[in-house]
DNA sequence: CCTGCACCTTGATTCACATCAAGGCTAATA
DNA sequence: TATTAGCCTTGATGTGAATCAAGGTGCAGG
């Protein structure tokens, strides 16, 4: 059997490789969160069929990047990517964080080219789906033409939570919201909701939220005093979820 | 033939309506930018069978409410419709303005609930499309699947670009990036580019942008002081096209 | 015609966050 | 162990837009 060799280069290419880590969509246990979800194992199967696995990325690789062709949607398996635009003036602004389960890519669908840019923010394995076997799978099996309909308009309804939060509301509440965000979506994979390491910076916190690294820098120290979290580095503690919801102001 | 009694409560039903008032997507002047594009005339057909078409909106009236079941996605066939959230404590986050030929309704998919409002800023006719009638045609008619998750994704990447002039641009920006998007869908549909009347008001503006009503007006002030644009309450006329893009500063 | 109300404009003041500046911590590398 | 670079924190100052306040304009209804 070949092992390829790891693809050094950030080309945003991944290489197939031929070793296939021993996953397929029957037996990973994000199947339930992720795009499988609502299919019968045999429909499962053809999924998986279309599926490609590749060398892990490494940090700070690309999955792609903007302008590149559109050909195939991604699901998280491990690891945390960000996406981001970047602005003509050369500023970065991130979109949004992938954790495992989640899928990304989708906003290249429009144009037939990649719309923002991804890249890994730790070591990261990464399922592939190329988007015209997944059209072509969707006409013939209902359940995932549906889903994948739903996951579009789940983006769609994120982005524009995300609108309001930067229109609307404070520093303290952008980044408790966030702080929220990361605990459910770590229930949703049955990890601890209330301790976490943060895979993304500062930096990356603060063009997610519209902020500057040294204002989020002061919400946390804040939010530490106030007995609200427990802050050391990236390594998170929710000490009180309910003040914490109460601090990000988002009713619900 | 019975007419139906106009819909004089506002409770977002729309009642069918024996008068179809002569438009179908074949003849409709919005065909090559709406919905069928891409499709044979054949396909257009059995499309144009799924479609209701009801009385017009009355200004102020609610195509749906956040929350209403999601059945259908509409376009809009004439007038202007604007979508937004309700915050908790009560103010409103516009999250976008629909012009004929556009489609709303989309985030609603992924809860089977809507996840905002739509309103009419001034009457308005629109086609109203069943979603599981849309899912079986998609199913059917590969032409038609590509599309809808097109403009899905298109939905995605404008909310992307949205995210991004509320986090990273000035309030001047951000007004003359929204004068050259209504400008540039303007001529989409073969109207002038240069002079139009904003469907809505500067609080929805406001809204909209992340701004409020007397930094629109001020901003509006100052582009009228520079010779940029002739503002003359609702009428707007791009005097510099040139200067309306260096202010918007988004490269493109 | 006048009245009232919704919408828009302009000015004065305030404030939340950006910017500028400096120093500390951590981890990789010599 | 020392060195450096990246990341984070904290403080002082500045500023763009919000807020507060007042008045103007245009249209709908009596």
């Amino acid at each position: 059997m070949t092992i390829h060799l790891a693809d050094t280069g950030d080309n945003g290419v991944l290489k197939p490789c031929t070793h296939d880590y021993q996953v397929n969509c029957g037996n990973c246990r994000l199947n339930s969160i992720c795009l499988p979800l609502a299919l019968e194992s045999d429909d499962i199967k053809q999924l998986d069929d279309i599926i490609q696995r590749s060398k892990p990325l490494q940090k700070n690789q690309h999955l792609y990047r903007e302008g590149d062709d559109f050909q195939s949607v991604f699901a998280v398996r491990s690891g945390t990517l960000k996406a981001y635009k970047t602005t003509d003036d050369g500023r970065e602004q991130v979109t949004g964080f992938y954790f495992p389960g989640e899928i990304l890519g989708m906003d290249g669908i429009s144009n037939n080219a990649h719309a923002s840019s991804a890249k890994a923010l730790e070591t990261a394995a990464i399922c592939e789906i190329p988007f015209s076997s997944l059209e072509k799978l969707s006409s013939l099996m209902p359940n995932l033409q549906r889903h994948f309909f739903q996951l579009m308009s789940r983006e769609i309804t994120e982005d524009q939570q995300l609108i309001t939060l930067l229109s609307k509301n404070s520093a303290d509440e952008r980044v408790a919201a966030l702080m929220l965000s990361i605990s459910t979506r770590n229930a949703r994979r049955k990890l601890s909701s209330t301790q976490f390491r943060l895979p993304m910076s500062r930096v990356d916190i603060g063009n997610y939220l519209g902020l500057t690294v040294e204002t989020v820098s002061r919400v946390f120290s804040r939010m530490q005093k106030m007995d609200i979290l427990q802050v050391d580095n990236k390594e998170i503690e929710i000490l009180d979820l309910e003040g914490l919801r109460t601090m990000a102001n988002l009713g619900r």
